[in-house]
DNA sequence: AAGCTCTTGTTGACGCTGTCAACACCGAAT
DNA sequence: ATTCGGTGTTGACAGCGTCAACAAGAGCTT
């Protein structure tokens, strides 16, 4: 946020636009996010976003992929630090996207509500989330060449680790869970739990 | 939907109203519930759905916990049939968990799609949804006594069971699994995945 | 039977929203 | 200097949730 704000006509409205609907969504939620209120506070009227973006729903949709973004690199980023060698990296994962949603509730909610955005399929956003899919698959994989992981299709045990952090996330953000509950505890109990079933070999 | 609209004001309106509002989210989604839709379906102006319900919220409040209560009964009668001796039933609780949320996406969506309800807590809510939980509990506990799922606080362990058949269910109503996994072979591995780290013992 | 009152449904109005079409403006290319 | 295309503005519209004022049937009291 350095050097914006030059040029005439705003200069670089669209990226600005993005950045304004995340903070206010992080700041009031998604209702709060009105054409209007994001044009105000960029000191533009309501109608100028729609010279960058055909809709309401596509701009949300920036917002979403930026937020695929952010919390794959930061995933990304749990790798560095000690490289512990064991599946301990995969638990941090887990723990780094549970910490993530937790973060940034609003955002991560946006993210995955089909509800407000994708009437039809945007390939952005799909690809966007595609791309998260791909990294957990990777280093599945290579977990599985280690002997850490039992074999099988790796994109299978991908989706349900994922399944397993986003549930936990999910239930966090909305507040299903018992705010007595420990949650450092419940998150490191989750991804526990599954990387023992991951091990496992037997079938249930 | 035998003894209804019977007499005069209508008769009894409220439960109409959820039971309508319920039809109009299978059908079109949340965003095509509207109170002077819900109203004119049922014969009704746009106001008159303040004498039950103060607020749009409200009414919906009310057709989520009816949601919860399907679920609740729905995993409730998983139960029966040939009794299995194992934890296979725990399994089929879960299978049935993820069969509810793709029957009825936009229904489960609202059931946990904070962000159209509750504004503040809402018990109604917060009870069904609790009820939920506290099922799953007594069933862990259950497993728990026979030696058939490692100890410690049952309530963790239904929190993470919790987590696993929520996470895959949102995310196969959000199209965000490819559409040419077998979805059924991956609620089932989901499923097996997770007992197997329930049964597991060591840490990872 | 008459009247009163409470509950329930109706209607007009308000402010808010997303969106579009017509317009205004500036920077750049001719 | 003029034209032109991209960018921002403004007025308007329909639809939304909601409220206040009103109407009308139901049921009780006498």
């Amino acid at each position: 946020m350095a050097e914006r704000d030059r040029a005439y006509h705003h200069g670089d409205l669209r990226s600005s636009l993005v950045e304004v609907a995340a903070a206010m969504i992080s700041e009031g939620g998604t209702a709060s996010v009105t054409m209007r209120a994001i044009g105000s506070r960029l000191g533009v009227s309501r109608g100028a976003p729609y010279r960058h973006f055909s809709d309401k729903t596509a701009l949300l949709v920036a917002v979403a992929v930026e937020g695929f973004k952010r919390l794959n690199r930061r995933l990304g980023a749990s790798d560095t630090g000690a490289s512990p060698s064991s599946v301990e990296k995969l638990r941090r994962m887990g723990e780094q996207y549970v910490r993530f949603a937790l973060e940034h509730p609003a955002h991560y909610r946006l993210m995955y509500g089909k509800e407000a955005l994708a009437r039809q399929d945007q390939p952005e956003l799909r690809e966007a989330a595609g791309a998260l899919l791909e990294n957990l698959v990777e280093v599945i994989r290579v977990h599985q060449q280690r002997g850490e992981i039992e074999g099988g299709d790796p994109r299978a045990h991908a989706y349900v680790a994922w399944s397993a952090v986003h549930g936990l996330a999910s239930l966090l953000i909305e507040k299903q869970i018992d705010p007595n509950v420990d949650v450092d505890e419940l998150i490191r109990q989750t991804t526990r739990t599954l990387l023992g079933g991951l091990r496992d070999r037997g079938q249930a």
